[in-house]
DNA sequence: GTATTGATCTTCT
DNA sequence: GAAGATCAATACA
């Protein structure tokens, strides 16, 4: 988006039975554009500080979505480490408020369509392994499987 | 190297 | 008024 972007290659799933997700227990006005239909973007403010997406996925009303924790910089590498203040290629997504600070994520982003600019979503290139694993950074039901990243990655938010 | 804590805001109780 | 899907700076080993 906007000339940054990269390969996700860490993300955790949610959906309205997760006690760990805004999406739970209901719809609320945080979490509207996660009860909205598939393909948009879902965008929150974390500890008043930094901001974080999620991909919504499934039909409307289920509240199922992705949040995108980690991704390898591939393009707009000199806007991001402007943005973040850094020359660290590996610190500049390897979390859900880098990341989205180096892509210029804001509020102004939740709700948009993936499928239209600023937004661009593709599949990636070549064969790739996938790895799941428990989750992070939440306090209710971070045991459940559903984090996923690309096997190898140095730009998990954290190792392997 | 690991551990702890402050920053700062939206939402919910 | 408290909690939270976080980060970065600081303190200690």
């Amino acid at each position: 988006m906007e000339g940054v972007g990269g390969l996700i290659v860490e993300a955790e799933a949610y959906d309205h039975e997760d006690p760990a997700s805004h999406g739970y227990g209901g719809r609320t006005a945080r979490n509207a554009s996660m009860f909205g239909p598939p393909g948009h973007a879902y965008v929150y403010r974390s500890y008043g500080v930094h901001w974080c997406l999620n991909l919504v996925c499934e039909e409307e009303g289920t509240a199922a979505a992705v949040l995108v924790r980690a991704l390898e910089p591939t393009r707009g590498l000199e806007t991001m480490r402007v943005r973040r203040g850094l020359t660290d290629l590996r610190a500049l997504c390897s979390g859900p408020g880098k990341l989205c600070q180096a892509l210029g994520v804001t509020r102004e982003h939740d709700g948009l369509p993936l499928d239209r600019p600023p937004f661009e979503l593709r599949a990636p290139a070549g064969e790739i392994e996938i790895a799941a694993g428990s989750r992070i950074g939440i306090t209710r039901a971070a045991e459940a499987p559903w984090r996923y990243v690309l096997a190898g990655s140095r730009f998990l938010s954290r190792a392997r």
